[in-house]
DNA sequence: GGGTGATCATTG
DNA sequence: CAATGATCACCC
């Protein structure tokens, strides 16, 4: 059965993870009773939900880690035949007003990818939700040089933001961290900061990793 | 609407 | 055929 509580340890968590390496989204979820799509089609953000139930964080939307008391972040993250990233990594939204004086080291993006249990799962469409494996999750930390990758993105981005450049960022800027639309539908819309400094409305967007740095994370661990 | 979990699907 | 831009479901 699925913990009730939330690890209150790194450790806990860690031996919580391990205990899925191997398993089947299927196998996983038919011990809680829980049903499997066919697709994701219509349930987009299903395997990353039965991993939160299945290691004990809590359920629901909140700004901050799935386990904030051991600062601990959850990303599931589809994988091919070769373990390399078949999606792109959501990261957290991105606010457009009131961004003069934002550091990176307040950030959320900072905060969201600071620690990061990966739970890397078959993702190939060619196989039935299903019957896709979870493969060894493993615990990874941001710092270092790829830190500094994601800080030079996410300030190149954020001045954009902050000069009124809100409608020329694409998704084509940064070389690891992207800005791309997030909504329920293309008819969202929340503030930004126009041209001459003023409010205007857009659509809201999100930062995302792109897969060649999740795909670097990946090969560093399982080399 | 803002936020969580993401994958879908059109198109360059 | 990969990547960008769009979208799906749920919570508050």
């Amino acid at each position: 059965m699925f913990p009730n509580s939330p690890p209150s340890s790194i450790d806990e968590l860690l031996q919580r993870a391990e205990q899925l390496a191997g398993l089947t989204l299927g196998e996983l979820a038919h011990s809680a009773n829980i049903r499997v799509p066919k697709d994701f089609k219509r349930e987009k953000g299903w395997s990353g939900q039965l991993l939160e139930l299945a290691l004990g964080a809590q359920a629901g939307s909140k700004a901050q880690q799935d386990f904030a008391n051991i600062g601990v972040e959850l990303k599931t993250i589809p994988i091919d035949a070769n373990g390399n990233p078949l999606e792109t990594t959501y990261v957290c939204y991105a606010h457009l007003t009131n961004v003069a004086g934002s550091q990176w080291q307040t950030s959320s993006v900072r905060n969201k990818l600071g620690k990061v249990l990966w739970v890397p799962i078959d993702g190939r469409r060619d196989i039935p939700p299903s019957e896709r494996c979870i493969a060894t999750p493993f615990l990874w930390s941001l710092h270092g040089q790829q830190e500094q990758y994601l800080r030079q993105d996410w300030e190149e981005i954020m001045d954009m933001i902050a000069m009124g450049e809100i409608e020329s960022i694409t998704a084509r800027h940064g070389e690891y961290l992207q800005l791309r639309p997030k909504a329920a539908n293309g008819s969202a819309l929340t503030d930004a900061i126009g041209q001459n400094g003023q409010i205007v409305q857009t659509r809201p967007r999100g930062f995302y990793l792109r897969k060649e740095f999740t795909g670097k994370i990946l090969a560093d661990y399982f080399a």
